[in-house]
DNA sequence: TTAAATAGGACTAAAATAGTCCGAAATTGA
DNA sequence: TCAATTTCGGACTATTTTAGTCCTATTTAA
């Protein structure tokens, strides 16, 4: 279904509660109230966030966590691949063999090609749009079949 | 990882195969050599491809597997919901607790223009694009590692 | 010093995916 | 008609991935 994990979605749902408070430092405990999401589960999620350099943490009493940018900054295509590692449609899992039985696999560079088309549509699209209310299509529109001639 | 299934990535291969032999009538078997996959597992794939429209089939002794149309008018999109179902990235498991809270969602809109831009683009790709061989190298050097630091 | 909070990793449970197999139906050709 | 071939549909098992939990160490504020 191509489809994105749950984690990925509760991130989303995450950050735009952060998106709402970015002034203030926010506690797991306390985005957990506020989400309705489990606190291991938001844990582990802010975790992999800081890892990724979305958020920022700090730690001890008062501590927690913020947006390490500003929303117009952190892209979607940040937040997935923090959660799930590059994005990428496939790991070219064409057997060797096959490749070299075709003599050359062209299937590769084309997907190659798709991956990098469906990377900038999500690379266009930031924190701010998903928390604002109304989006802007022209801003997200590829034509990727402009690239194949 | 936003990752398609190996089934997809299989389907692509056996299509790719099919689409070069497409005045023939293919077996299972035949496919199943030519590619490398194992036959129950070509076979799965084939019937899901013929559910969707994808393929033709006929039974019976010099019987197989067709493509359906040209490949240029078989999309990458119609093959990958042929595999997995609809290309959809979220089904909003948002809470609608959560939602309600924020008194309204905006990021649902936002996922569904998301969700209906990366089907544009692979619904403007083609089976005959994967066949065709890889466009000019400056054109497919994606510069990944930097997305990432 | 104590309480509050994150960091990191190990672990279990659940769900999705991959892959296999079988009996039934259809078609061809002898 | 009969036998061989091939798809059809579904059930089934095994594997992998994902989700979710928990524990201990470390850091910081008061």
């Amino acid at each position: 279904m191509l489809r994105l994990s749950k984690l990925t979605d509760y991130a989303t749902v995450i950050l735009s509660f952060m998106a709402k408070e970015k002034r203030r430092v926010c506690a797991a405990m306390e985005i957990a109230a506020a989400t309705g999401i489990a606190v291991p589960t938001v844990s582990k999620i802010l975790k992999l966030l800081v890892n990724a350099k979305v958020l920022m943490s700090t730690r001890g009493a008062k501590g927690g966590y913020m947006l390490a940018r500003e929303p117009e900054a952190i892209s979607v295509a940040a937040i997935i691949s923090a959660l799930e590692g590059p994005i990428a449609l496939t790991e070219c899992s064409i057997s060797k063999q096959t490749c070299e039985q075709a003599s050359g696999c062209g299937i590769r560079a084309n997907w190659h090609l798709i991956n990098q088309t469906i990377h900038n549509a999500l690379e266009s699209v930031t924190l701010a749009d998903l928390v604002r209310p109304a989006p802007m299509p022209e801003e997200i529109h590829i034509p990727i079949a402009s690239l194949y001639q």
